[in-house]
DNA sequence: GAGAGAAACTTGAGGGAGCAACGAGAGTAG
DNA sequence: CTACTCTCGTTGCTCCCTCAAGTTTCTCTC
């Protein structure tokens, strides 16, 4: 039954091509997130974030890295990284290590139960993400997919002031 | 432009375009969400979950919906819905009403002070998100964005068992 | 070399949401 | 009518993360 034609209330709030490239990304991030989310927790007791991090820092010179430049990779606040990585302390899979050249940094490092973890967990999360992704997208659609997705992030979520 | 061939160092675990669009959708959800999220907080106090309730509320028959169906249009859970609605209706957004016809169904209804909300509301989130969005896609990128994100929610959350 | 301001990080408080468990109504079978 | 099962919805517990404020250290200018 044709019901297309009932919104008639709104001038110009209609669906727009933005919008429907927002709500896409939310539910697409919505559902895909939790789906993961779940099996990592299951599986390893990390969650994606958690496996992100050690991603980042086993990839990184000296498998260490600062927090704000974990923060930045990841793209989460300052206290949101230190909380995480309490956790991840806390088990074991990273530690804390000083700077020398500057006092105010603490690094985040990896440590071998971490790189352990890492191992275990990676092999089953990169081939749901690659099932999931590879059964809904042809290569040419999931490299337009990336490109267009990356060209999102705007600046840092800190508080950048202008002038 | 052929940098087609750089991988080679580790056997399977190396970028592959699955992750690279799993990645981008992560950050580009964790930018946009949350500058989206502080300005509709700080501009009307309502989260990005809140408005797009609103939003299905006004937009359905009798400004209505139960909250199964509600939970499945935004992508949360059962709880998450309830807690969700429990603000809504504690500022006087939403109400609750009950269904003749099922005495276990509990629709959520939006009232006046919600569809002002949501209209006050409206037109800088709208105007915000068509700005980012069209400030970094042509209307051609923004189509195929969309499509692909649209193709990416799974089966619903809960727990669906084939057989 | 002192003081202003910025940067790295932590902490306290609070909110959003998931999971599991539960109560209650509805539907089906005997 | 009774029993079994399914669905709708709520609640308790817990986790993750953000914001705002605070501490310490660095840097830059005078």
């Amino acid at each position: 039954m044709g019901t297309l034609s009932r919104i008639e209330e709104a001038p110009e709030l209609e669906r727009s091509a933005e919008l429907d490239a927002w709500v896409g990304l939310l539910r697409a991030h919505a559902a895909v997130t939790r789906q993961f989310n779940r099996e990592l927790i299951e599986g390893h007791g990390l969650t994606i974030n958690d496996f992100e991090v050690l991603l980042h820092l086993r990839s990184a010179d000296g498998g260490r890295l600062r927090r704000v430049d974990l923060a930045e990779r990841v793209l989460l606040t300052a206290s949101g990284i230190t909380r995480l990585l309490d956790g991840l302390e806390k088990s074991g899979f990273v530690c804390k290590a000083s700077c020398s050249a500057d006092a105010r940094v603490t690094y985040a490092e990896i440590t071998d139960p971490g790189r352990a973890i890492l191992a275990s967990a990676e092999g089953s999360h990169l081939a749901a993400v690659r099932a999931l992704f590879a059964e809904r997208f042809s290569a040419q659609e999931l490299e337009s997919l990336s490109t267009l997705l990356h060209r999102l992030p705007l600046a840092p979520p800190s508080d950048a002031c202008p002038g």
